[in-house]
RNA sequence: GGAGGGAUACCCAAGCUGGCCAAAGGGGGCAGACUGUAAAUCUGCUGGCAGUGCCUUCGCAGGUUCGAAUCCUGCUCCCUCCA
């Protein structure tokens, strides 16, 4: 079997590694523990979330055992690395809930009833820690003058930074200290900004244990263009089918840009490297065949096949023209509402289209509305009855939003 | 605790010798053209309601004024220096 390492550094996930070798050689002689921690502050995973899953699932394939760690503990402080801003601190109440729901969209993942996975939420060890002890345990061993030159702090360090947050570097090292006292963690995984508090844990296991642990940051997502991925006009790409609809959700991979094709195949699929290079090869519109695949699997991966392929064939039949499909977005209304007609703004606020009637006004004045592949003039037209085709009516937002309304 | 600086729309950022400010500019976003449900490019839009008038907005609460983002008072939060 191939080592992991390489497996995770052929598909691009690595960013930074510490001690490369030694971790190469651990990951080939035994089966590791090792940890992720996720931040609890939305009620639902996003797709950004996907890398370190991702990653997660081949150390897991390749026979390592993950521990996912919600951090109902440290999202009570906010981890400050990289932000210019305070996180909005969030009540327990919340806190408890997110971690609840990220404990059941985790379950499709892995296995953690036998106990080749594992889950933890550090709120169990660091809730209750007692001030004095933990300073004269653990504090002890950080540096100030060492974090104030820290990278992650840099831009707060401008802004303002806060005692409680500046302390969120001992939380999360004493985390991977304590995994390792319980599991015999070895190693974190994290994103690209989480170095400095990875680094710290490595240390801290190593001062206070004596102990080598590796740490591994995971490449920043981005779009070719440099934006953040995961983020659409309607905000985050979640992984609650009740939050972003699979329709949606297949919508989005499906749109990615030529250049992301292949860095979203391998970080967010299984597909094997050959197959992976030989579709984001493909010239010209034939990438749109790679852009399918990615959108199915991934879709497939989060949602299972039954979705995957509904909202593969909702997809195809709306952008081929074909018009109506039973999978696409839709809203129902009563027939009654179109006894006298409605006027076009009024309908699109209605079915969620728009935000206010200001911007319906806008779209169809810069022939932004089709109603049944009929572009919409003047934003005097009523929609009757007549207008719809065996109770249904289909209509486009701009080029790619498409919404099925139906009378009942 | 003391001295000074700051808080503007999704973000950054002008304005702050009172009316011409729903508020420059940039970013982002949306729409149109071109396309391959791509990128790049060009164009338009980007508080709300309404066919050009009204309403709400420039940290919060009051005040001065015919009229305030712009002046005054108090409060909140942030930054810098001092203790």
């Amino acid at each position: 079997m191939r080592n992991a390492l390489d497996v995770l550094e052929e598909r691009g996930f690595v960013e930074q590694i510490t001690h490369r070798e030694e971790l190469r050689e651990l990951l080939d002689k035994e089966s590791v523990s090792f940890y992720t921690g996720f931040d609890a502050t939305a009620p639902s995973l996003t797709m950004g979330h996907l890398v370190p899953i991702m990653c997660a699932l081949h150390l897991y394939r390749a026979g390592h055992r993950p521990i996912m760690v919600m951090g109902g503990g440290t999202t009570m402080i906010g981890d400050p690395s990289g932000r210019t801003e305070m996180r909005q601190l969030l009540t327990p109440e919340t806190i408890a809930k997110n971690v609840e729901k990220f404990h059941e969209q985790f379950s499709r993942f892995f296995n953690f009833q036998d106990g080749s996975a594992l889950m933890a939420n550090n709120a169990d060890w660091l809730l209750d820690l007692n001030f004095m002890e933990f300073m004269r345990e653990i504090g002890r061993h950080f540096s100030v003058n060492r974090m104030l030159t820290m990278e992650a702090y840099k831009s707060r360090l401008e802004a303002g930074l806060t005692f409680l947050e500046f302390s969120y570097l001992l939380i999360q090292s004493y985390d991977f200290l304590e995994l390792f006292r319980r599991y015999n963690c070895r190693l974190q995984v994290g994103g690209s900004d989480q170095w400095s508090n990875i680094i710290g844990g490595c240390e801290l296991i190593r001062r206070a244990e004596g102990a080598s642990a590796y740490g591994l940051t995971l490449t920043l997502l981005t779009t070719a263009a440099g934006t953040k991925m995961g983020k659409t006009s309607a905000g985050t790409v979640w992984l609650d089918p009740e939050m972003t609809s699979p329709y949606e959700f297949y919508q989005h991979l499906r749109n990615v840009d030529d250049a992301d094709v292949e860095q979203r195949l391998a970080l967010f699929t299984l597909l094997p490297m050959e197959e992976v290079r030989r579709l984001s090869a493909l010239e010209g519109s034939e990438i749109n065949k790679a852009k399918e695949i990615l959108a199915f699997e991934v879709t497939k991966f989060v949602h299972g096949e039954e979705e995957a392929v509904k909202a593969q064939e909702a997809a195809r039949a709306v952008f081929s023209g074909a018009g109506a499909h039973e999978n696409m977005p839709s809203t129902t209304l009563p027939k009654a509402l179109f006894a006298d007609g409605m006027d076009i703004v009024s309908l699109l606020a209605e079915v969620n289209l728009v935000s206010s009637r200001s911007e319906a006004r806008r779209l169809i004045d810069q022939g932004g509305i089709t109603l049944d592949q009929e572009r919409v003039e003047s934003i005097d037209r009523v929609v009757t009855l007549e207008d719809f085709t065996g109770n249904e009516l289909i209509i486009r937002k701009g080029k790619k939003v498409y919404h099925r309304v139906v009378v009942q």
